[in-house]
DNA sequence: GATGAATGAGGCTTCATTCAT
DNA sequence: TATGAATGAAGCCTCATTCAT
């Protein structure tokens, strides 16, 4: 009885997680559906069950990816006041979810950005979410006067995102991850960021 | 005379402007061969007098649009001594390529990294070598005194070009370009980022 | 039930008289994958669920037709002692099949040679098989004293094997088969070879 | 001016033999037009001023071989005048040709029996006129007593060229050459025939 | 005659998705 | 729910042939 629907739970988390395995290890376009059911060890058409297709497949594990996420960087900002020090925060809780789902990462951070359809169709709402806490962080420490009011909160978002994001898939591409440390890569940027933000 | 090697540079660099067109408005994986012929005005096969296969292309593109971006940077860079200044100067330029030449530089940012990882046997030494300038600016400005010598030029290159690629994506994502200025944009990063590596 | 894998083995045969009668008609280069799959009453891509690719068909059919021809000599020469009778027998038997399965021996006799890759990088070992049963019938009566030890089976084979073959091809390529009788064929070049061994 | 003609003998004759070689070396089908023309030397546009089309090339060279074969056949067999003398003379002589021009031979066994348009459209005049020597030899052995006249001189014919043909193939498929002498089959092939039409 | 750049038809194969069981 | 055999659209590339020079 409430077995089934946890097992319903199950057999799509199942297919989730062979996703994300195929997605980091071919890439998306090279990924063939039957890869997925192979390794999550249902048949094809079972896919279709739970996902529309196979791009429903890409989106939901960012959907889902994306929700984890946003909880645990609450739970991380919980308690924290210093709008830098919210800063610091945000660049090491991000690069810690990079290393310890290092496949997700993968799959977030050099599939899903290089979908066309996404980039050009799908509203990521949940990366602005995501990206929005940071922009918040900066309107508020230029409302308490930590930080200049001439930086636009809205391309400070851009831009460190998009440093964290092209640090974390550099290290990702890299096989032996040993060019450089993520957790020195952290707080360089949130550093600079801060020192940039500063008010005089 | 004369005419024919012109003639016949200009029939490829026909069929790479075409391409150019049409990477930007599908993607690499949906433009079809047939519609950069059409646009060029050439038949299907005369593409393969002049490139090995579609991904050929792809990869001339980018080797030909960093030629002259490394070209123009140098111009750039020509003359101008302080750190600081040269990393303005870097921001604006690279802003002002993307301005100048938006669809190529919709092809470069978004689908060249599409090769990124299923390329995995590209090296794509002519961004290193773009890059490369941001991290001597570094080194220099920290040989000089004029920057902090623990910031790693390695990990702070990534981020600036990161930041800066970012920002350009959104820029270009958005269909009408007025949710900010490049020209703002690249002065706030470069600022940003030159404020990070201050020596105090 | 039993149904199913004899419907599995339906289809693959379904195909292969398809590919045989199309390859018969216009030639392996000449036949598209899309006529067999119409005449075999299936969906193109369904041949590749059970055929790696094109050539894998024709050599298919190769493999399946001379496993069928293996069996069926093994029975016509069981209990042929004298060598002149099983050389006789042998080049009935051959001319019997070309007889009843026509559009296959064409296929067998003048695609398979198409095939430059199948002559140089093909082993046909159950051709040799097939013809090994002749050079053994020579061998042996070699050694029983009915025929000469001066000749060479392994030449008397190939010349054996090429003048059926010649014959059958000029057979089939003559459109009402009328200018010579199989049988005749068959018994002449028997008797011409067995003649051409006879110890005196 | 005698020397344009001879020229233009030459230009034919430089991409006659090219063709030859590469017909030999990659077959038919896999031979480009265009390696040929960079055998011969020439431009590909240049070949269809001798050429009407690819096939026409291959049928050329059946024509202009086979009109040399026909030459050399009537002075080999000038002058002999026993009915097996001449077939053993014409087994010889065509395994000569066979080994001093190894290229072609390769071409006209392999490459022409195994174009279907060839075999099922091109009539081979020249061949039958070759063969049509060796019918007349076996009818008039038949007529002056020598040869049993219950021997069908056409199935016999047609039987004795397979025999040639398939040792001739065998022999130029095999690396080596080694697994048997041709000079051995001419004579073995020869001699059965001989003794399988003695009248006893 | 000679060139060789340009043409463009043509086909094998893949793989996401469906649907009868 | 689950299966997996079947589907069939879609596209890159080759290469014989042409024709303007």
């Amino acid at each position: 009885m409430s077995e089934l629907p946890a097992k319903k739970a199950d057999k799509r988390n199942l297919i989730t997680e062979a996703a994300v395995e195929v997605f980091a290890e071919k890439g998306f376009r090279q990924a063939r559906v039957s890869d997925i059911a192979r390794k999550a060890g249902v048949a094809d058409g079972t896919i279709y069950l739970y996902f529309k297709n196979k791009e429903d497949i890409l989106l939901s594990i960012f959907e889902e990816k994306m929700d984890i996420l946003l909880e645990g960087l609450a739970v991380e900002l919980d308690g924290v006041d210093d709008p830098a020090d919210r800063i610091r925060r945000f660049a090491r809780f991000h690069y810690q979810q990079v290393r310890t789902n290092r496949a997700a990462a993968e799959v977030l951070q050099v599939e899903l950005r290089l979908s066309h359809k996404f980039l050009k169709e799908y509203r990521p709402e949940k990366l602005w979410e995501y990206l929005g806490v940071f922009a918040t962080i900066v309107r508020e420490g230029q409302d308490r006067g930590h930080f200049r009011k001439d930086r636009d909160p809205f391309v400070v978002m851009w831009g460190f995102f998009g440093a964290l994001d092209e640090l974390a898939m550099q290290w990702v591409l890299s096989k032996k991850n040993d060019r450089f440390s993520l957790e020195v890569a952290a707080d360089q940027v949130a550093d600079i960021f801060i020192k940039g933000l500063e008010a005089t």
